[in-house]
RNA sequence: GGCGACGUGGCGGAAUGGUUACGCAGCGGACUGCAAAUCCGUGUAUACCGGUUCGAUUCCGGUCGUCGCCUCCA
């Protein structure tokens, strides 16, 4: 099994081998606690949790790091706003995160430093850069000379005059590059700020995941995640940054995730188009979410809408259906196989093939079905759900998924009523009073249960 | 304007120098008191124009189109 994946600092796929034979380490780039976590934010949190399960199950030992950003000017402008102190916006918003991703199924990285533990390690890092001649102190500012590192742009693969071009923004006057990056810039009274060699200040964004990565990584590791739209700026002044204060390689595979569009649009606050997840939440469970998410390539362009949603409840649907099928017939809940099957497997090495990992999941669920005998679900079932657990779905038992309701609306029958309405059916069909029976399944569905007779009796599931 | 990604059936979405997955929807069937649900079966596609090749959806060039980045937005 040779796991393959496309490494953004060549373009290239290429053989995954770790900088040591049985450790890993992965930094991927984490939220700027400040609001709810969009869908967006999601993306990288879903997908580079299936590289996560599947490097701890190829290596002794992995190191996921994944920073909270807790100092930033959104930040501070929303706590202006609010009137609200700064450490209650961040802690709040840091716990929702947690919640929300772990309802998408993703498991909480090995650590997650916060960036506002980290300051002094930014401001040494500040301090050796400046040293080196990299960096340079300006009006309280410390900026980061692109001119210094021949190699700023390899990254991104620009050039700095493309750079310089394309710079759409006024230059700030003591800049002696218009490219040149803020590694640290003063802090008024009213903003956060801690005293450094150049006065109070607070950090740039870069220089945090430079600081936060070498503190839990080391100078170089191996893979580095986060959305394609980070790759410039931020990702390539990390290069830039670590590499000049380490005098060492940064990072050696860069991976990145594909955008996301909402109903074929870019999401953004003017067209209102935000989908929160906490809000996803309710109305679709989280697996919903995350197997819609994992149903498209990684690095392609996905668009979110609800049909994807329906579509990848669907797909649960079946694979749940034949598990609670198989416990039935095996009369206790199935065990995963001890290992994920080999074409799950074959898939995820190919780069994170998810999609075709999702299409190796039915066709272990039709050959399941297609045997035509009970006893070949149950196996079936076992595979499935060793599959599921790569991917991070099938965490349920198929009861839980087939009753599950959206969040706080109370209007819909409770289980216990549902069972009652169920009785009163059967009373009534036994006594061939049909019409009865129907009103009652109608009446149900209307309400949003569906009811499948069987040899064994009446299940019921919402919709 | 610069850089980059991408155009596969009604829809979503993989893969591939030769026979093109998988899912949804549609259609047919089984099951059922009737349904629904479920299960079984099944038709349809590689944007356009050239080139290379015995053969191109796949490689190369061009056209058209979509999208992203160049604004501390994943």
């Amino acid at each position: 099994m040779v796991l393959v994946l496309h490494n953004g600092a060549t373009g290239k796929r290429e053989e995954f081998v770790p900088l040591r034979h049985d450790a890993v380490g992965m930094y991927v780039c984490g939220p700027t606690v400040y609001d709810y976590a969009h869908i967006g934010n999601a993306r990288p949190v879903i997908v580079f949790d299936v590289l996560y399960r599947l490097l701890k199950r190829r290596y002794a030992s992995v190191h996921y790091v994944r920073n909270i950003t807790d100092v930033d000017d959104k930040i501070s402008a929303r706590a202006r706003e609010a009137g609200e102190v700064i450490g209650a916006i961040t802690a709040r918003t840091t716990a929702a995160f947690h919640e929300d991703m772990a309802a998408l199924g993703s498991l909480p990285p090995d650590s997650e430093p916060r960036a506002t533990a980290h300051i002094g390690n930014m401001i040494a890092m500040i301090e050796r850069l400046i040293e080196r001649g990299y960096a340079y102190v300006a009006e309280g500012h410390v900026l980061f000379s692109v001119a210094a590192k021949a190699d700023y742009g390899k990254l991104s693969n620009r050039s700095r005059d493309e750079m310089i071009a394309g710079a759409r923004i006024d230059v700030a006057p003591y800049k002696r590059d218009p490219a040149d990056f803020t590694l640290w810039k003063p802090s008024g009274e009213d903003q956060p700020g801690w005293d450094s060699p150049w006065g109070r200040g607070r950090p740039g964004w870069h220089i945090e995941c430079s600081a936060m990565s070498l503190a839990e990584l080391g100078k170089t590791f191996d893979i580095h995640g986060g959305g394609r739209d980070l790759v410039f700026p931020h990702h390539e002044n990390e290069v830039a940054q670590s590499e000049a204060a380490n005098g060492a390689p940064f990072v050696r595979y860069w991976v990145h995730n594909g955008f996301l569009t909402v109903n074929g649009e870019k999401m953004s606050k003017s067209l209102g188009n935000f989908v929160v997840v906490r809000d996803a939440l309710k109305k679709a469970p989280g697996e919903a979410l995350r197997l819609n998410m994992l149903s498209t390539h990684y690095r392609a362009p996905i668009d979110w809408n609800d049909e994807g949603i329906a579509r990848a409840r669907q797909a649960l649907d079946r694979w749940y259906g034949l598990i609670e099928k198989a416990e039935a017939h095996w009369g206790r809940s199935i065990t995963p196989d001890a290992h994920v099957p080999e074409a799950i497997e074959a898939a995820l090495d190919d780069d994170l093939n998810t999609p075709q990992a999702i299409a190796e999941m039915h066709a272990i669920a039709n050959a399941g079905y297609a045997a035509g005998t009970e006893d070949a679900l149950v196996p079936a079932a076992a595979s499935l759900k060793a599959a599921g657990a790569a991917l991070g779905v099938l965490r349920m038992e198929p009861h839980q998924w087939f009753r599950w309701q959206p969040a706080g609306e109370a209007d819909g029958p409770t289980d216990v009523e549902i069972e009652t309405l169920i009785e009163a059916r059967k009373a009534a069909r036994k006594a061939k009073n049909f019409a009865e029976a129907d009103r009652i399944r109608d009446d149900l569905a209307a309400r949003g249960v569906l009811l499948e007779d069987g040899p064994q009796g009446t299940k019921w599931k919402r919709a």
